[in-house]
RNA sequence: GCCCGAGUGGCGGAACUGGUAUACGCGCACGACUUAAAAUCGUGUCUCGUAAGGGAUGUGGGUUCGAUUCCCACCUCGGGCACCA
């Protein structure tokens, strides 16, 4: 017997396994299909630690078992490579972002392809391959030119949108849109020009142009990310990198119209096969609530005022515009009930109404002061929640409540958001904790006013019942140079175009220098024949291509269409998703977006893309701390593989607790795995045609079992123990069944697929272990004839029976109250009663 | 602050739907083999107690014949959101 050599068995059969492509998967099959897909990696410099592998593994586990249980198995591998990261490795390196990105790549093929992954390496997509980013494009031009219909509930071609224009105008629309869209008639539609028509359209495009604040640091000469910027100590927001300062500004962005699909994404998760946890992030993240629209007239209070014309016998005005028009204040709220306690108004800051007032406010400069004190403070300084209110009264005027014709004060304060809701409340600081700080610091009225019915009360003001979302629509924008270009261009009057599917990829441009331009633009603003051309500046950012690369692995190598509808029908949704819980307010949200919308224009037959998924759980270095270079408490795969073998790792990782949980590794307790690995090896020695006992029959049909509904369920740290105890329970016998031990190398395989294979194969197997059946356990194998049941008195264990599995109640308790060492707890006692757990307990009351 | 999740031996963890808590593995101790060590194998390993028996699943209470499991309060840790009207 040689002894057992991993490194020289796992080369040998990973070489063989790729030389017969064993993995290869057909678009077609005669059995159910399975797509098991891992959210693939974004390749970076570093390299693996061992807690990148464990997800791969537990999903290598499952494909696997899937495979042998007869499904046709899609399992693929590919790169999430655009943005920032690999542009920051490029610049530290001096290499071209592609050629990092190609270094990188290579670097995890290696570390991935000892560890015996059963991939189909054929369908590997890239998301910074032209080939692929041109249906990325493609994508979003569906998109830009589609707009959101309410009434259906799904999106639509906005060249429909045009012609309901053409014969209707837009009163009637019912569709999502900017908030300060502005009514307008067919007559009317038809006089507005060409680039009047492109902005409003633009108002209704699922991806649209637009402007928002950035945190813009002038010294570093680029936009920073919110977790890039820290506080000085006068608490002004400064960079991470270098303290220098950071101020707003207002940049054009792309966005993406996600909030039209607020609703549906939420209601799509109740079929969702995913934990609640996950489930419940992405629900706080839309954010649902339901109240009232309810508008408050404004009063100047200033006398001979020459202000905005008004009456008070005037009509609400219940247009879209965002900040209603220059005499009405909009309110949201979701407590209409306590209208009778509002005693002020508030207004976030950025309230366009305040400067309409301009010429009425009396302490205009202090108002003015307040708003551009504002201005420099990032949105996290903002809504510090320890942070003491701050605000200002509009001096001059005056809001009236709608419900009792009350003249109450108007502030502005940062408390309010302009983002959220109307950009306004009615204060009740008897019924809110915020509005009740405020009023008592400024020395507002805190009044008790009885409730009142919230919906009756809004019919009766003129208001309407309205649903919010705390989501908000996504910038689809970056200004860097490592990401996909968006393929629009415009003429010099501003006219866009969007490019021919013929014109697709719009390939990245080559640029001498990819690092911050100084002005906030993207590097191609640096590109005089691009600028010419009058292409988009911007790039997509990181998200766009990992949102829909699921269903290029059904057909990769499709030139015509992102994938075939025969091979999208197919394969259909993903039915096993394996990845990080850090995803669930990004990646997850984003590309059940897409494929809602893929959905509606037809092009998916599935609204869902992911059907189950199983979050991974972090590998903890062994001082419990994450493993990270900085600490230097990385441990690396390779070594691992190394010294111990890719199966062992592959044991271990599995064992080492449930999948989902995070865990210390511990090289010190990697060893148990080996030793299972080792005797597993040795017990070739033993194996013999005689028959097996009844008693290792039974063991191992129950371990089939448990192991392939442990698989099933991603209890993989279980299925192993269980197959720990068998292999003990082989240990103890003089012989082990050939065929016995051929079914436990079986299940085993998915775990070990090297080793198994090995011993499969000495057994004289020519097909490999891995294009078997499964093995069924026998259900009249499992059935113990003699069972343990506990008996209690009290509910304390008192002793044991064992008794046959058909025996009778009556006569279990009959032997149960005459067994001498419950006697000794019954006697001179009544006995209350007797509880009996078939196949369990029996508690004996007295 | 609000919303989720978790807390079990020296360590990682197991326990179906309320029914014998501590499976499996690591570590440790002792023993066998060995000149010796490693490897391997065997035995033991929650705690107090000689035993009978008692006590332990973060803490305190409750429901129940019976609670790691259900309920209430609190403590600790992890995650999400963060003035969302």
């Amino acid at each position: 017997m040689q002894n057992y050599d991993h490194k020289k068995i796992e080369k040998k059969w990973q070489s063989e396994w790729e030389k017969k492509e064993i993995y290869k998967t057909l678009n077609s099959g005669k059995g159910k299909k399975m797509y098991v897909l891992d959210m693939f990696p974004y390749p970076s410099g570093v390299g693996l630690h061992v807690g990148h592998p464990r997800g791969y593994i537990g999903s290598d586990v499952y494909a696997r078992m899937k495979r042998m249980q007869g499904y046709n198995v899609l399992h693929p591998m590919g790169y999430d490579a655009f943005g920032l990261p690999a542009e920051q490795y490029a610049l530290e390196h001096k290499i071209h972002p592609k050629k990092a990105v190609e270094e990188n790549v290579k670097t995890f093929e290696r570390q991935l392809s000892i560890i015996g992954l059963s991939y189909d390496w054929s369908r590997k997509v890239n998301t910074t391959d032209p080939k692929y980013y041109k249906w990325t494009q493609w994508i979003f031009l569906q998109i830009y030119n589609s707009w959101f219909d309410v009434i259906k509930n799904k999106a639509r071609s906005i060249k429909e949108l045009e012609l309901i224009f053409d014969k209707s105008g837009n009163e009637r629309v019912n569709a999502v849109c900017s908030n300060d869209t502005e009514i307008f008639t067919a007559k009317k539609w038809k006089l507005f020009s060409k680039k009047e028509k492109q902005d409003i359209l633009m108002k209704y495009r699922l991806a649209y142009e637009g402007y928002s604040e950035v945190n813009w640091c002038q010294e570093m000469g680029t936009v920073l990310a919110n977790d890039e910027i820290v506080n000085d100590i006068k608490g002004n927001s400064i960079s991470e990198r270098g303290g220098y300062p950071v101020e707003k500004k207002l940049m054009r962005q792309w966005f993406m119209r996600i909030t039209a699909y607020a609703d549906r994404l939420l209601s799509g998760l109740d079929e969702l096969e995913w934990s609640d946890h996950i489930k419940e992030i992405q629900r706080n993240w839309i954010g649902k609530s339901e109240g009232s629209e309810i508008s408050f007239k404004v009063r100047v209070t200033k006398k001979f005022s020459s202000g905005p014309r008004m009456r008070e016998d005037e009509e609400p005005d219940h247009s879209e515009n965002l900040f209603g028009n220059s005499h009405l204040i909009k309110v949201f709220t979701t407590r209409a009930d306590t209208i009778f306690g509002a005693t002020y108004v508030v207004l976030a800051p950025e309230h366009k109404i305040i400067t309409n007032y301009k010429s009425q406010i009396t302490n205009w400069e202090e108002v003015e002061e307040y708003i551009s004190g504002i201005k420099n403070k990032t949105d996290e300084d903002r809504t510090k929640n320890d942070k003491e209110k701050t605000g200002v009264e509009l001096k001059g005027i005056k809001a009236i409540n709608p419900a009792n014709g009350e003249e109450i004060p108007i502030w502005i304060a940062d408390y309010v958001l302009a983002s959220y809701g109307t950009g306004a409340i009615m204060a009740v600081p008897m019924h809110d904790e915020r509005d009740r700080n405020f009023a008592t610091k400024f020395n507002l009225p805190i009044i008790d006013e009885p409730l009142v019915d919230a919906s009756e009360i809004t019919r009766k003001v003129g208001g309407k019942i309205v649903t919010k979302y705390k989501m908000r629509d996504a910038i689809f924008a970056r200004q860097r140079y490592w990401g996909e270009p968006i393929p629009l261009k415009h003429d010099k009057d501003g006219i866009i175009f969007e490019l021919k599917n013929k014109d697709l990829p719009l390939e990245l441009p080559k640029v001498k220098s990819y690092s911050f331009t100084g002005t906030g633009e993207s590097p191609l603003a640096g590109i005089k024949s691009w600028v010419k051309e009058g292409y988009e500046t911007n790039t997509m950012p990181g998200w766009a291509g990992s949102s829909w690369y699921f269903l290029r692995y059904m057909d990769p190598e499709n030139k015509k269409e992102f994938a075939s509808k025969k091979a999208i029908n197919y394969w259909k949704n993903v039915d096993m998703y394996v990845g990080g819980a850090e995803h669930a307010t990004g990646h997850l949200l984003y590309s059940r977006f897409w494929n809602n919308f893929l959905y509606d224009m037809g092009y998916v037959s599935f609204e869902e893309p992911f059907k189950r998924m199983k979050n991974i759980g972090m590998v903890l270095a062994t001082d419990g701390r994450k493993m990270s270079k900085r600490w230097g408490n990385v441990i690396n795969p390779d070594d691992i593989v190394k010294n111990y073998g890719a199966d062992t790792l592959r044991v271990y990782e599995m064992f080492m607790g449930p999948f989902e949980q995070s865990l210390p590794w511990s090289t010190e307790s990697i060893i148990g795995s080996r030793r299972f690995i080792d005797r597993v090896f040795r017990l070739q020695e033993k194996i013999s045609d005689k028959k097996s006992s009844i008693e290792i029959e039974k063991i191992l049909h129950k371990t089939i079992k448990k192991v392939s509904e442990d698989i099933e369920n991603f209890a993989f740290n279980t299925a192993i123990s269980s197959m720990m105890i068998l292999v003990n329970e082989f240990e103890k016998t003089d012989f082990i069944n050939k065929d016995d031990f051929k079914k436990f190398l079986q299940i085993l395989s998915p775990f070990a697929p090297h080793i198994t294979e090995e011993i499969w194969q000495n057994l004289g197997e020519k097909k490999s272990i891995h294009k078997s059946s499964w093995p069924k356990w026998d259900k009249k194998k499992i059935i113990d004839e003699m069972i343990k049941i506990a008996i209690q008195v009290n509910g304390k264990v008192r002793t044991e029976l064992i008794i046959p599995i058909d025996m009778t109640e009556q006569k279990i308790k009959d032997l149960a109250l005459k067994n001498e060492k419950i006697v000794v707890w019954t006697q001179n006692k009544e006995i209350k009663k007797i509880i009996y757990i078939p196949h369990r307990v029996i508690n004996i009351v007295v």
